[in-house]
DNA sequence: ACATACTTTCAGTATTGATTGAAAGTACGA
DNA sequence: TCGTACTTTCAATCAATACTGAAAGTATGT
């Protein structure tokens, strides 16, 4: 008598929990090292492989944090547009679920970063090539110059970004992969 | 009479100091939003609009930071392949310059960070994938599915950024962009 | 072998950012 | 209006990360 090929239910909860949580930590770990707050990561990981809309409380229990810290990062993530809240009819408890198109994940992460750390940042980059501009003194002209180099590429930068945030589909980044290299 | 249009050497020296300060400031800024060292990125600033390769004493002042400090995160910016040391002839002392050209600048950025944070966690997405491929409870399959998602999207970005990053040069993106929206 | 001029390390400290948990706030139904 | 079920806030605490500075290490010239 051979093994059954299918596992028992029990067998593939098990098997399940471990990807999950490695999964949950390796999304905060990325998260982490991109300049994002590694809890806000794992609940939106958990979120993302979740089949139904999951309350502060289950997060909490599932995390392990404290009701604050959930509350506070659900918020974000509502925030940046990634996670929206459901509230069930006949419950007070509000719910989260997070998007799940790749695409569209993408897409807003791009936005958001855009807007809250590229925008201000070119301005910033424009204005100092901007201020220096007339000046003749030679350590000057290169600041100048490199200051400008870089807000300009920032500026091509962004323009790209735009354009495939804004599309959101995902059919024009491998059709633009077609002409590259 | 009209005041002079051309600037005094002090006056330009002044204008120069306050862009320059600004600039480093800011760079340092988009750095620690983006995850990479707050100094680092300052020293960074510096030596792209140094005309001259600095040395560690020269950066300690600039910037008022102890001498392990800078010692180290220049380390850290010559493995970034942003700043190699050069050594002047009859003189003990390192000194250091940036790689100035912008779209190098960004290649490396990429490169480098493809290679210590994407794929290690392209890693961990496929294996969680494949670890549940089998697996038949609605929530395994929901796992799955996405997790699997989520690895095929970032292997295409890898593939995307690969191909940017090889290129070193400008004319791809620009190129490219006309295909876009 | 020694002095000089520099670089490197790292234990201790400071700074920053994240987290807790309990108190205050809100909304709803009886 | 009161009680219950929930959400929100935030001062205090904790954890992670960055920074300092002095001591140890290394290379070079005499």
């Amino acid at each position: 008598m051979t093994k059954p090929a299918i596992k028992t239910p029990a067998a593939q909860q098990e098997q399940l929990t471990a990807a999950r949580d490695e999964f949950i930590a390796q999304w905060g770990i990325m998260g982490s090292s991109w300049g994002i707050n590694r809890t806000m990561a794992q609940i939106h990981a958990l979120l993302m492989v979740s089949t139904t809309p999951q309350s502060t409380d289950e997060i909490m229990a599932e995390l392990e944090i404290s009701r604050g810290n959930a509350h506070m990062n659900l918020r974000d993530l509502v925030g940046w547009g990634l996670v929206r809240s459901v509230i069930r009819k006949g419950e007070r408890k509000e719910f989260f679920e997070a998007e799940k198109d790749v695409w569209k994940i993408f897409c807003t992460v791009v936005r958001e970063r855009k807007r809250r750390e590229i925008e201000p940042a070119m301005l910033v980059l424009r204005d100092c090539a901007a201020r220096t501009a007339g000046l003749t003194i030679p350590e000057a002209k290169a600041f100048h110059d490199q200051t400008k180099a870089l807000s300009e590429f920032v500026q091509m930068a962004d323009g790209v970004l735009n354009k495939i945030a804004k599309s959101e589909k995902s059919s024009i980044v491998p059709f633009a992969l077609k002409f590259l290299k």
